[in-house]
DNA sequence: TCCAAACCCTTGGATGTCCTAGTATATTGC
DNA sequence: GCAATATACTAGGACATCCAAGGGTTTGGA
């Protein structure tokens, strides 16, 4: 989009921090202002490949993590625990792919309170296109070299266990 | 929030990629969707800590660029490039700063285009003490070990050269 | 048995981000 | 000098996220 800056804001932002006498935390401060930023580049590039499809990538994480369950169905609230996103959001993303005719709801067959959603066949199609095209323009090239992506699987995965994400 | 999952849904998710013949992008889809669901953890952290000011991160994060800048005035324009975010987010949040007494807009001296936002003595203040709680409450308990802190801050920062954020 | 507490989903509201367009001001080029 | 192009900011709209609240369904203990 814009011309690369002439330096690298988040390393100016650390050097503040250190001048202003807090630098036992400007590392902290720099490496988590620079997934905030990687996060924004990495999801306007998916946000990118997925819009010929008609999908943002809430609606894609909800398709594709349906087309991976036995039956092709998920209550929501099992949706929204595996998604790691408010039980609101599911029922937002719900609502658009519904009208989409990608998925549906239907009832529980036991608990009255549970709504599941299920994957239309079109919209197990759509998943599997949207899932090849975001393989190939951007997980392919993500920009990260091999080794670093073990690093940040590691690194990260340590963090959101002791964010407590999951207890494995 | 909720109670920890049993495992970890981003390395079920890579699973779930192998087995369905994508083994070669796995990895980088797994990295990819730990960054945006550490990005998701972090700010949450980082908005509760800013709650208490009125401040959300977005507002916090103008604030403190401008308490950094020599005269405690930025054009928008400048302010939009080195957040690196849309022009028109600049505006949603300088209108809301400036409501709470916290920035002021005024002309540029020379260029009638421009706008220039100046911090108050209020918005300096806040800056200071919001920066205070958030070093002490989320970047100096960040849950990153020192060694990954610096490794994550060297992949970031690759991959945001790459991505052409910066020359430099 | 029966009512209170727990659980599930939805509605409505506040914010943030981006995009597209529109208005105003500068700069450029002929 | 003036028209065409580039820049800067803002208005309006589409989406996503979260929180607070409300209505229906289950569960569990008195």
């Amino acid at each position: 989009m814009n011309a690369p800056l002439p330096r690298d804001p988040i390393a100016d932002a650390q050097r503040n921090w250190e001048r202003h006498g807090w630098g036992d935390v400007a590392a902290p401060m720099a490496a988590i202002t620079a997934i905030m930023r990687t996060q924004q580049i990495l999801l306007a590039r998916i946000e990118g490949a997925l819009k010929p499809f008609g999908l943002t990538f809430a609606r894609y994480e909800l398709l594709a993590l349906l087309s991976f369950a036995r039956s092709g169905a998920l209550p929501m609230n099992k949706a929204s625990a595996l998604l790691q996103v408010h039980p609101t959001s599911v029922t937002n993303a719900v609502d658009r792919l519904e009208k989409a005719g990608l998925v549906v709801r239907s009832p529980h067959p036991t608990d009255g309170r549970t709504t599941l959603i299920e994957l239309t066949a079109e919209g197990r199609t759509l998943a599997k296109s949207a899932t090849a095209v975001l393989n190939t323009e951007v997980f392919s090239q993500s920009g990260f070299a091999d080794r670093d992506v073990n690093q940040l699987i590691r690194i990260l995965g340590d963090f959101r266990r002791g964010a407590g994400d999951f207890s494995e």
